[in-house]
DNA sequence: CCAACGATGGTCT
DNA sequence: GACCATCGTTGGC
């Protein structure tokens, strides 16, 4: 049997506006060495009228890699204990990036299991914090790019329904309809899935 | 089931 | 000194 390969997804991908892009990333895969897993729910941060997206208030050493190229990575660490994994989108400069919130776990989920202290599959990935604790996502990988890194997207032919909902865990922007996730689907974080 | 709360440290004012 | 794009635990039903 010939194992199906799939393309790693380019610069064209990644370009397109943040909405799209967010609403795009549903039902495709994430790689890093030999983990995988799908992408179930994300958010939008964008430049414009976004009081929640860290580049709002302009550039500052954290939030620089939002600043950057299309496809790059921005991870900041969040209440001194968690990583949020997020991809750099929007035109270079303008500072917008899609927040990847959960992950459907598909590959190496014993070693997820051993990174989470838990056994269950639905507590591996299904939060921002978490799914960068089972997939060792850190501030090492800030600013790496998705295009040529450790880490890939890949294309995927999933068929899926896309629910859109107000953003998670905000105190500014929280009245705006920017998350997007697989409708039903057992692996988005805890709330209103 | 679910609401409340503490852990914890980088970032920004 | 205040604020977090969170999570696990606790203690109530």
């Amino acid at each position: 049997v010939t194992p199906i390969k799939l393309n790693p997804l380019g610069k064209k991908f990644f370009n397109q506006p943040t909405v799209d892009l967010a609403k795009a990333l549903l039902g495709k895969t994430l790689a890093i060495n030999n983990l995988k897993g799908i992408i179930v729910e994300t958010e939008a941060y964008l430049y414009r009228d976004d009081p929640g997206c860290h580049a709002s208030r302009g550039l500052t050493a954290r939030n620089a890699p939002m600043f950057g190229p299309a496809g790059h990575i921005y991870v900041y660490l969040i209440y001194g204990m968690y990583h949020c994994f997020n991809i750099v989108s929007g035109k270079t400069g303008e500072g917008e990036a899609v927040l990847i919130r959960a992950l459907e776990p598909v590959e190496g989920i014993s070693l997820m299991q051993r990174r989470r202290k838990t056994a269950k599959i639905e507590n591996l990935c299904s939060g921002p914090g978490k799914l960068t604790q089972a997939f060792g996502i850190t501030k090492k990988h800030n600013n790496l790019s998705l295009l040529n890194g450790p880490m890939q997207i890949f294309d995927s032919k999933i068929k899926h329904e896309i629910t859109v909902s107000t953003r998670i865990g905000l105190s500014a922007g929280k009245e705006l309809e920017l998350r997007f996730f697989i409708a039903g689907n057992r692996f988005v974080s805890k709330k209103q899935c």
